[in-house]
DNA sequence: GTGGTCTAGACCACA
DNA sequence: GTGGTCTAGACCACA
C-alpha cells in the first residue's frame, strides 16, 4: 500500500487518499478481503489530521468499496476490484480531458502537446512510487 | 478573448480567468496595449461575481501582465507576451505533470497513457473554444 | 421545515438530520429547487455543532437529494421528492420492523403490541412538531 | 434462552444482551436461580467479544437482576421476574414510541402507519426466534 | 488497538 | 452571508 499526498496541488488530501485506494484495487496491490491500514496509524504515516483519513473511508465505505468490521478496521469489498478499475481508467480520463483541453485552449497545437506529453512520461517513467506504509498485509479472516 | 469557466474541476474560478487571460496573450489573441472586458460585463457573461473578476484582474496586475488605466480599464502590458509564454508552458506542464503522474501511479503503463492521451486528443481537437466575449477591440491572430 | 433532534436515541445526529431533510421533501414541506437554512444558522437554531450539519449535507448531497450551489447555499435537487418518498417509506418499515421483531422476540403477542401501538398513536397523534426554523423559503433562483 | 444480535441497529451489542435477558426472564423462558450460560461460551455463539458479554452481565447485575456465584456464574435474582415484565413494557414502548413519533413527524397518517404494523406484524409473527444457546439448565415456559 | 461520532474552531473561495 | 476543507482533540463501543 503506498501513498503519495501532495498538500496544495488543488486536490483534496481525503479525495487523493479515496483515489489512491482505488488505484491500489484497481492494479491488485490492494485485494478484496484485506485490511487497510488503521486511520489512526495513516494519519501520523500522512502527517494529516486523522479525521481527513476517516473522512476518506467513510467515502469509499459510502462507494461500496470497503466495509468496516467492527473493532477491527476497514477491509476491500468482494466486488470491489472491477468497481475500481473503471473508477480508475475515469478518473485518469477525466484528469488527462481537463489538462488537454486547457492546453489546446491556451493555444498549443495537439502535436506540441503530444511532444510535451512524451517528455513528461520519460521523466517521470522510472521513479514512480513514494511513501510505502507499513502495510498490514494479511488478508482479513 | 474566449473564456470557459469549469465550475467543478477544483480550480478556483479567479484562477481560471487568470490562466485564460496569460493564455490568450501568449498566442496574441490578446496584444499589449490592448483593454479587456471590463469586470461587470464580464462577470455577466461567465455568470459569476463581479468579484471574482475583480480578484483576477487584480492577480494579474500584481504580476505585471496587466496595468490599469484610469477610467479607461485594464490593459495589457508591454512586455506581457514573452512572461505568458513562458507561464503559458509552465501551467500546462505543471498539469500534465500532474496527472500523468497520477496515471502512472495508478498501475497504468506508458503505453495506455499515450494511448489514452492521443484519443482524448482527437476527441478534442475540434471542438475547442467556448464562450466568446463581446471583446471591446479584437485585432485577432 | 421542521427539525426535532433527539440527544442519545441511539441515531446519530447527523442521521437524525438526514431522514428530517427526506421527510421534508417527501411529503412536500421541502420542494424541489428550495434552498436549505445554512449550515452554521441550523446549528445555530439546533444547538449542535456546524460540522454535524455539514456532514449531514454532506450525506444528502451525495445520495442526490440535495445540491451545493457555490456560494448561495445548498438546494433540493428536481429528482428528491420520489426518491424521498421511497426512503421515507424504508426507514419507518425499517424502524416498525425493528421494535416489532423485538416487541415479539420479548414475548408479548401481536394482540398486545397491536394494543400498544395503538395506545401510542392515540397519545402522539396530535401533538406531533416541534422546532420550526426560520425557513429561507424562497424557491431558488 | 436465545439471542439474536443485530449489528447494524444502532443498539450497542451489550444493551441488546442486557434486552434479552430481561425479556428471558419477564417471559419466564429464564427463571429467578437459573444458571445463566457462560460468558464465554456465550460469547462464542454469539461470535463477540468475550469483554462484550462480561459488560451486558455486570449490568444486569448492577440493576439487580442477576447475582454472581462464586465459581458458579450468574444467576437470575429471586425478584428478577417483576422488575423484567416492568423493563420489558418500559423498553418496547419507548421503542414504538420513538419510531411511531418519527412515523407521524415524517407525514404518514396513524392509518397508514397502522397498516404498516399490521403488515409488519402479519410477516414477523411466524418466524420470530433464532439462536438457541446450549443453555446450561432450562425448564422452558 | 479499531472505527463512529461529536465538538470547537480555522481558513479559503465565492455571492 | 454560503459551502468545502482541514486541524485538534474528545468519548464511546468493540476486539
Amino acid at each position: 500500500m503506498f501513498f503519495s499526498i501532495n498538500i496544495n496541488n488543488g486536490v483534496a488530501i481525503y479525495q487523493q487518499i479515496v483515489r489512491q485506494v482505488k488505484f491500489a484495487i484497481a492494479e491488485g496491490s490492494l485485494q478484496p478481503g484485506q485490511l487497510l491500514p488503521g486511520g489512526r496509524s495513516l494519519s501520523v504515516e500522512l502527517a494529516i489530521n486523522p479525521n481527513t483519513v476517516v473522512r476518506a473511508y467513510q467515502q469509499l465505505q459510502s462507494e461500496g468499496v470497503l466495509e468496516s468490521l467492527r473493532g477491527r478496521g476497514m477491509v476491500v469489498c468482494q466486488g470491489a476490484a472491477k468497481f475500481c478499475r473503471q473508477e480508475r481508467k475515469a478518473i485518469i480520463t477525466d484528469g488527462l480531458k481537463t489538462v488537454l483541453t486547457e492546453a489546446l485552449h491556451a493555444g498549443l497545437s495537439p502535436e506540441e502537446i503530444e511532444d510535451l506529453v512524451l517528455k513528461q512520461l520519460k521523466k517521470l517513467g522510472p521513479k514512480i512510487n513514494t511513501v510505502a506504509t507499513e502495510s498490514p498485509s494479511e488478508p482479513a479472516e
